[in-house]
DNA sequence: TGGCTGATGCGA
DNA sequence: CGCATCAGCCAA
C-alpha cells in the first residue's frame, strides 16, 4: 500500500522518521522502476532544530517547500555535488523533513548499478544519502515532487520490526548544530548491511 | 582499518 | 566561506 498524504502530515517528524525505517522506497523514472527498503533515516525538526535547515523559520528559495504540507519532496545540492532526498512532513507551514539516508535495494538493481557505475552489487551501492539519490534517480528536478504520485513513493508492505531492531543516534555530518548535534534522531535497522554507518 | 583530503557548486 | 558526502589514498 501506498503511504497516503495522512501519514506525512502529522507532527511528530522523529516518530515518522523511526517509522520509515521498513518501509518501502521507489522511484519510476524513465519507466523504469528502482528502489528497495529503507534502513537508515534522519529527522530534522524545523524551525528549533538547529541543524535543520529551517531554523529560526529561515524562508529561502532552497527552503520554501519545506514549508509545504507533509508528503512532497525536498531535494538539496550538499558539497556540490550529491543531491540528498528529503521527506517533507507536518501541516503546512511546520518545516519538517525526514532525510533518507540507506535502502537496501530490491527492484532495478540492473539499473541501479548502471547509475552508479557498478560492475557488480556491493553494500555501498545505495549506503549513503548522497549514493542512495545517485542510484534511485533523483535530482533536484524532484525538488517539491507529490510522494502520492508516480515517480516518487513510499510503500507500506506490513513488515514486522521488533522496537528493539531499531537503532537510534546522533545525526551524521551536523557538528556546526551545537547541542542539537547530540540528539538521538538518527535511526536505522540494527546490523543491516545496507546501513551507511554501523553507530 | 582509520584518518585525512580533494572534488565541486551553490546558498547565505 | 562552508556545507545533512564520498572515495581514494596512505600509514600502520
Amino acid at each position: 500500500m501506498k503511504l497516503p498524504k495522512d501519514f506525512y502530515t502529522r507532527p511528530n517528524v522523529v516518530e515518522i522518521a523511526r517509522e520509515l525505517i521498513g518501509k518501502h522506497l521507489y522511484t519510476c523514472i524513465d519507466g523504469i522502476i528502482t528502489g528497495g527498503m529503507i534502513v537508515e533515516t534522519e529527522a530534522y525538526a524545523g524551525e528549533n532544530d538547529k541543524a535543520c535547515h529551517a531554523h529560526l523559520n529561515r524562508r529561502t528559495q532552497r527552503t520554501e517547500i519545506m514549508y509545504s504540507e507533509g508528503g512532497v519532496a525536498y531535494v538539496y545540492l550538499v558539497y556540490g555535488i550529491y543531491n540528498l532526498f528529503n521527506i517533507i512532513t507536518n501541516v503546512k507551514d511546520k518545516a519538517d523533513a525526514v532525510l533518507i539516508r540507506a535502502i537496501e535495494p530490491e527492484v532495478g538493481v540492473e539499473e541501479m548499478l548502471l547509475r552508479r557505475g557498478f560492475q557488480g552489487i556491493k553494500p555501498n551501492l545505495t549506503a549513503g544519502p548522497g549514493v542512495a539519490s545517485i542510484a534511485l534517480g533523483i535530482n533536484r528536478k524532484h525538488y517539491g515532487e507529490d510522494l502520492t504520485g508516480n515517480t516518487i513513493w513510499v510503500e507500506d508492505k506490513s513488515i514486522i520490526l521488533p522496537e528493539q531492531s531499531i537503532a537510534t543516534g546522533p545525526r551524521i555530518g551536523i557538528d556546526y548544530a551545537g547541542e542539537d548535534a547530540q540528539l538521538p534522531w538518527r535511526f536505522w535497522l540494527k546490523g543491516n548491511k545496507w546501513v551507511s554507518r554501523k553507530k
